[in-house]
DNA sequence: AGTAAAAGTTTACGCGCGTAAAGAATTCTG
DNA sequence: CAGAATTCTTTACGCGCGTAAACTTTTACT
């Protein structure tokens, strides 16, 4: 009210302004924000959103947020987000079951005008999950659990077939290591292998270890040392169900003596799946598939404003799948 | 109005319960609880905050969320906040000035009750986050910036020490390996390596290499590959000034042929800085000092606490700094 | 110039709660 | 059981903005 008068405006046409700066007047723009160097007044957040028929925040669910590869997803959602306007509000489920559910409580609350998720996946409460995309807009990503009206991701059949191919090319056909499936990833990838494999006239190995964990590292090494020192390994080359398990299989790999990589004098290949940020520092630096991160992001939040702003429901599940590329490094 | 008519309860004694659920007799939160199972009522909390005094929202700024270190962090401090009663709200400056400025901003429009910051460092805008912490209870960690009326982190005097005494009494005296210092740790641990080496009658040598930025792992694996090409190592022992430096430093030795450990047949020694997550999975798992996140995290939300009920302005700026533990592993 | 369209003003109400004050009901003392 | 201390109810106002309707002014166009 005191802003209004102080710049020479009424109220209602200052509030448009705050709402979208390209529907008032040039003249009258300027006036408002030649008043806004002045007195540097920002409207209060929540008598914004109090009595509002949607807000302009965006909730963003991740699995877990000290996964880079979630954080840095997270970041480029909140970006664009902030670009198109609107405000992006970050949780993480932490992993944790119960930490998703409140995430979700709590992102009702803000009556959020859309939500971009990623479930944690077996852990999900997916009936919850599904209620709340009935009535908040709503993209997931990442993992695939058949909830809202659009789906982003990754082509894991594509991926996972481009680097059994690669190995089996280049080497002794992959066995395919996994810790117990947290989300359907992990099952779509092992699915992918057993596929290819058989596609290129091998067989399939695989090798479950390990409880259902965020811990892929530990799991990775703990495992990874036990089945090398078992002598589990029907081959010398590996296929982990993702790069941080990797990284842990290759730590595993390194205590126990065994050389890796694709040189002579090498016990054995290590490959992985992601292009996870920290896969470029491992010794030997992983060879893996990359996720077209930056077009899953981008994309979910495209349809996502789409879904926003059409207003109308789709009539069927989106899906939107982002092939891999092959990342050569020393591992394998 | 509907849920405390169903309640059977008046309005202002419901408001009364959801601040404060003790503050009401027991006979009537009994009510108010039978209610809320059948109408699963939750106050707006856009209404909520709308018309208080002060608010329970509490801003967690972190400087780089896709760091595990921070985000295990930031983790801690939401949940002790959320056990307390209070909302967390956190932000992440992306290592970048802008965007902590713009964290602060939006913070401050949630009209806080209390605020957690640890700074970017040199990029920060100081000027701005000191007005911030003269308006609103603030508590800075980990990066010690003359900010606010307390200031909760790690000795690093201390475990800088530690370290640099075991690395001399076992072997070569360590030069230090740092990247273009972002925050006062860095600058402080420089400062202390220097003192503890001249206690021990060593001389320092430092190695100062790459541009200021928050892609440690990248930096030390570039510039460890240099160093080590051009030949420019002092010693066969390297102190770097963080785990993630240090990370990058490890797979540059590798990528350079150099055998790292304290075993026999091991070219060069390397160590680090904070016992960052990732540090027990490099290869060789990697020498380091922790820092005790826990007691950080406490103590932080503590003092946070403090200064919000006292509702007075501290006469002195408190300093509080945990001791770092060697973390003995195999790469030093 | 006259007219229609666009943009702004005035007025008024409502969002869902916090909060304060005064009085009524309940519970706790001795 | 009386009186004091708590707790609750009633009543009322306000927070800062969104939003709608009716009206007035400015701009755009033939």
């Amino acid at each position: 009210e005191e802003f209004a008068a102080a710049s020479g405006i009424s109220r209602p046409t200052v509030s448009k302004y705050f709402n979208d700066p390209g529907s008032v007047r040039d003249s009258t723009r300027q006036r408002i924000e030649k008043a806004l160097l002045l007195f540097d007044f920002r409207p209060n957040i929540f008598a914004i959103n109090q009595n509002r028929r949607s807000t302009k925040n965006i909730g963003i669910i991740v699995p877990y947020l000290a996964d880079p590869f979630f954080a840095e997803m997270a970041r480029m959602i909140e970006r664009q987000c902030i670009d198109a306007g609107y405000w992006p509000i970050l949780f993480s489920s932490h992993g944790q079951r119960q930490s998703e559910i409140n995430a979700l409580e709590t992102l009702r609350s803000l009556k959020p005008a859309g939500a971009l998720i990623a479930p944690l996946g077996r852990a999900s409460d997916l009936e919850l999950i599904r209620k709340f995309a009935d009535d908040v807009p709503t993209v997931t990503f990442d993992s695939n659990q058949e909830i809202g009206e659009v789906f982003v991701g990754s082509n894991n059949s594509q991926s996972i077939g481009l680097i059994v191919e690669y190995l089996c090319r280049t080497g002794e056909p992959p066995c395919f290591f996994e810790t117990a499936p947290v989300n359907p990833n992990a099952i779509r990838r092992r699915k992918a292998y057993v596929e290819a494999m058989e596609r290129l006239g091998q067989t399939p190995e695989i090798i479950h270890a390990g409880e259902q964990s965020w811990d892929f590292e530990q799991t990775g090494l703990n495992e990874g040392k036990r089945v090398i020192a078992e002598r589990k390994l029907p081959s010398n080359t590996v296929l982990c169900s993702n790069d941080r398990i990797a990284i842990g299989f290759l730590a595993a790999a390194y205590q126990m003596g065994l050389r890796v990589g694709r040189g002579p004098g090498c016990a054995m290949r290590i490959a992985g799946h992601d292009d996870h940020p920290w896969s470029r520092f491992t010794c030997p630096p992983l060879t893996t598939v990359s996720q077209d991160y930056s077009a899953i992001v981008e994309t979910s939040v495209e349809k996502l404003f789409e879904i926003m702003n059409s207003g109308v429901r789709k009539p069927k599940r989106e899906e939107t799948l982002f092939d891999g590329k092959l990342v050569l490094r020393e591992s394998a």
